[in-house]
DNA sequence: CCGCCTCGAGTTCT
DNA sequence: CTCGAGGCGG
């Protein structure tokens, strides 16, 4: 072939080659198979190693460069790259909004534009006569290190400019590992027996810092471009919209869900469909950029320390974090269960701090590998109680798999698993534990105490004072005043809540007896179904099956409980001190225009507190009650509502009701 | 015997 | 709120 047919040939495949990766990576509309584009870059590559002399530096095959030595080389960018002041509510975004709209006037019209915040690392990219000439990290935001040769490698980093191209321009963007990239990136770790990378940023900034740009051209890196530092000759351009639409007409991957919007309430509107969007991405946001799109209105907003008032960066707050988990910790139920908790360092998580978490129980905890001393994520995903997922990366050395405790933390008794069962159980009824879980059940649920809170329960025990409820009844004021925190009057009020709390209905005394299986619901069917105590003391397991809710299980561990002479002398003593044991007017079924419906409240309500809406509804005749099923009359929502309970309800088809609607419910 | 439903129990933070 | 497990109807 003749040196000038094989130079066009080499143009030819070059400018292919390069279509081709930009149809790929930038338009996500590919215009030839991989294997067709291998053949042609094997070509032109064959081309190359015969004539040296036909290599430019735009060459598709020269992406991959020789190892670096020694360290990055410190570059100052053209134009500082600034930081964006955070916010983290939609009231932060209209003061702001505010504020843009005081200094521009009022009634100058302002359109801004929003776009993904990319969890990645901040590029800036420098192009002279449309040529990639130097790319660095951002740095301290005036220097950053130039890592050129990595950023070669990169496929959606055009190494020449489509179109025309201006003298200079800074082209800046995040450099991101996409989600898939990022799990086929960690496998491939575990399958070399590498430790693998904890989250897709680090991933990314660490590939970035590669030696050796062949490293970096293996892992699967990508870029979304987001706007211009300095620039030369593109005076044409006067928004910042505008100016997204060049780059992407110029070979940029400018991200396709950039919005304008012309109106600060449509901001908000976004930022809450985004957050349901985020999760179907294949990289991670943590928030929205906002910018006033005119750069006139930019230059005359100007900025504030360094930070633009042209643009905010909203943020969502995290819904998971890594942290140290110190400790497992065992705490004894008041049925004797032993619950593992996690004691953690403090972190923030959806905002709020998070110390402490359950973690169920052994198997499970094994199941996730969860070990104390391991760095764990630590998960509040749209419920409110926090969650530990796993392991963030590999285990420390030196950490071991949990292991329940062969005897009782508290009285060293030897644990038991039945057979099936996931919980382990100290065995012994007079465990300490148990008794002060019990009284604290007691004061805080069955009877709920007024004036005597946990922390004075746990003390009054402490000291010796009060360890069972009769002795709580027995309570003398001046014993009280031992406890800090009780004064005269303090204490006088919290004798006379304990005096009245002898009042409460039968069923609420069965429920705090502590009797397995029996709660809240059971104790009202009990009370209900034998009225004093007498009978369902002495009745057989037969007799009790007999009663709704109760099947054989329940029945011999109910027969089983009144069996126990302590239980029994319990009672008596209760008894004597003059708790109710038969059921009164709060046991009788109530008859009313709701009789046969049932409810479920969700949510904040203005008008009452939840307590008093499922009261009113229990003294119409309905039944409220706390899940959604098919068998649900109507879901009534208060504010914040639980979003399973609503999803449930919709599914369900069960109503769904406002609060308006349930006070014409209890009006009849 | 399976699947739905309900109950019990343990729980986090401000 | 969520999980585990008993109750119970199909």
């Amino acid at each position: 072939m003749p040196r000038s047919d094989t130079a066009t040939r080499a143009a030819e495949l070059r400018e292919l080659l390069n279509r081709a990766l930009i149809a790929y990576h930038v338009d996500d509309d590919p215009i030839m198979e991989d294997a067709a584009y291998d053949v042609l870059y094997d070509e032109l590559a064959a081309i190359e190693a015969e004539h040296p002399e036909l290599v430019t530096p735009d060459s598709p095959t020269q992406r991959v460069g020789a190892p670096l030595s020694g360290q990055f080389q410190k570059v100052r960018h053209l134009s500082p790259m600034g930081s964006l002041e955070k916010v983290t509510t939609d009231e932060a975004i209209a003061k702001w909004a505010d504020d843009v709209r005081k200094r521009l006037g009022t009634d100058e019209p302002v359109a801004y534009v929003l776009e993904p915040k990319i969890d990645g690392s901040a590029i800036n990219l420098v192009y002279e006569n449309g040529a990639f000439v130097r790319g660095a990290t951002r740095g301290d935001g005036v220097q950053g290190e130039d890592v050129t040769p990595n950023l070669r490698t990169i496929g959606a980093i055009p190494l020449q400019m489509q179109g025309d191209a201006p003298p200079l321009v800074e082209v800046r963007g995040e450099v991101y590992m996409p989600l898939s990239g990022f799990r086929e990136f960690n496998e491939r770790l575990v399958a070399e027996g590498k430790p693998t990378a904890p989250n897709p940023r680090n991933a990314s900034a660490g590939s970035l810092r590669q030696k050796d740009s062949s490293i970096t051209a293996q892992r699967p890196l990508s870029i979304w471009v987001y706007g211009t530092g300095r620039r030369e000759g593109l005076d044409e351009l006067t928004t910042h919209w505008e100016t997204l639409q060049w780059l992407r007409a110029h070979g940029f991957r400018t991200n396709p869900l950039a919005e304008r919007v012309e109106s600060i309430e449509e901001i908000a509107e976004r930022v809450r469909a985004w957050e349901l969007r985020r999760a179907e991405l294949d990289y991670e946001i943590d928030g929205i950029v906002i910018k006033v799109d005119s750069f006139d209105q930019q230059a005359r907003l100007g900025s504030l320390h360094e930070r633009p008032r042209w643009a905010r960066a909203f943020k969502w707050a995290p819904m998971t974090a890594v942290t140290r988990l110190n400790e497992i910790l065992i705490r004894v139920g008041r049925t004797g269960a032993l619950n593992p908790w996690a004691v953690l360092e403090p972190v923030e998580v959806g905002g709020v701090t998070i110390s402490r978490a359950t973690l169920h129980n052994e198997e499970d905890i094994n199941r996730k590998e969860i070990r104390a001393g391991d760095d764990v994520i630590v998960q509040r995903a749209g419920d409110v109680i926090p969650q530990i997922v796993g392991p963030a990366g590999r285990h420390r050395r030196g950490t071991k798999e949990f292991r329940m405790p062969t005897h009782c933390p508290l009285c060293g008794t030897e644990v038991v698993k039945p057979e099936g069962e996931a919980m382990h159980r100290c065995p012994n009824r007079a465990c300490p534990s148990r008794g002060l879980e019990a009284l604290i059940n007691w004061v805080m649920a069955a009877a709920d105490i007024d004036g005597v809170g946990e922390q004075s329960v746990r003390r009054l025990w402490d000291l010796g004072i009060v360890r069972s409820v009769p002795e709580l009844y027995r309570l003398t004021r001046e014993q009280l005043m031992e406890v800090d925190g009780y004064a005269e009057i303090s204490a006088g009020n919290a004798i006379e809540a304990i005096a009245a709390s002898k009042a409460i209905p039968f069923s609420r005394v069965l429920f705090g007896l502590n009797i397995p299986d029996v709660g809240w619901v059971t104790g009202q069917t009990l009370a209900r179904h034998f009225g004093t105590v007498d009978a369902l003391m002495n009745a057989t397991q037969e007799e009790l099956v007999e009663a709704e809710g109760i099947g054989p299980e329940r029945a011999e561990a109910i027969a089983e409980w009144f069996r126990d002479d302590d239980n029994r002398r319990l009672v008596e003593e209760l008894r004597d001190l003059g708790l109710r044991f038969e059921a009164g007017e709060e046991e009788r079924p109530v008859e009313g225009p709701l009789t046969g419906k049932r409810y479920v409240v969700t949510g904040t309500l203005e008008r009452f507190t939840r307590e008093e809406a499922e009261a009113a509804l229990e003294a119409r005749g309905a039944k409220v009650s706390d899940s959604v099923s098919s068998k649900t009359t109507g879901l009534i929502v208060g504010e914040e509502p639980g979003k399973s309970k609503l999803t449930k309800a919709e599914k369900a088809g069960v109503p769904i009701l406002s609060e308006s609607l349930l006070v014409q419910l209890l009006r009849g």
